[in-house]
DNA sequence: CTTGACCTTCCCCTGTACTGGAAGGTCCAT
DNA sequence: ATGGACCTTCCAGTACAGGGGAAGGTCAAG
């Protein structure tokens, strides 16, 4: 399978797979006389792999262990395990930042629509925030 | 003033004072017959206006806007309430996007506590994703 | 034999808000 | 006059996940 066929069917692009293939996440595939990359079907399931991990906001650094541990004949079963719990707890303190945040912005909007915009003074910008 | 007592009194750095003057935050401020910068006293009260701004996550390019309208002698408050408005409403789809997420996580990592490790299958790296 | 689709490597660019460091100039005290 | 603290400009890099585009090679069809 060429890298375009690879592309198409695994929904990305030439460059994503050679960035890829740069970063380590996919093997060297063999190439044909000519030098072009000709992939095993196996690669369109780690693709599949990649990309469900992607959706669950594993960086690429993280996918690339897991891949390591697999590519190692070991299953990355605990790791994977351990990496979702810490995933949860970096989302669970990206959600409490963002909500603390949100309460500050509205706090703001709230004042802006009952403060006096006479009171505004321009060595201060904005007296709105 | 020079730049490192107003880095100092602003709770910044010179690096970063400079940067903003780079990035049109800061006007460029009169020079020492020695070259050195030489702050008025009002450049503090921009400067915390600008770190209020940005505990409100406003990004920089924001912040320009709104203090290009103050130096145009504009009051910005309409503007600054519309933004404030518009960054009520990012937050709210950022929160929602990592809350689903969250959801996302939290059942693969219970999926994971349940499922049986043996069933993993080495091409697809791994069944817990 | 040529055209066009596809492929190769290579290097730079994107956005965000700075940060680090080199080479050199200024100022004040000793 | 010399040391050290401070300042200047300029260049480069950080993290993240690729994207853009140039210059050139390969392959099947017409």
């Amino acid at each position: 399978m060429r890298i375009g066929e690879l592309a198409q069917v695994s929904g990305t692009t030439t460059k994503t797979l050679r960035f890829y293939e740069e970063a380590g996440l996919l093997p060297a595939p063999e190439r044909t006389a000519g030098g072009y990359r000709d992939y095993a079907p196996e690669a369109l399931a780690r693709l599949d792999f990649i990309r469900r991990s992607r959706t669950a906001g594993l960086t690429l650094a993280q996918i690339r262990q897991v891949l390591d541990i697999r590519d190692a004949g070991v299953a990355p079963c605990q790791h994977v395990q351990d990496l979702l719990e810490a995933r949860l707890g970096d989302l669970d303190r990206q959600i409490a930042d963002l909500q603390a945040l949100r309460h500050t912005v509205a706090r703001l909007r709230d004042d802006a629509a009952t403060v006096d915009p006479t009171s505004c003074d321009a060595t201060t910008v904005c007296r709105y925030l």
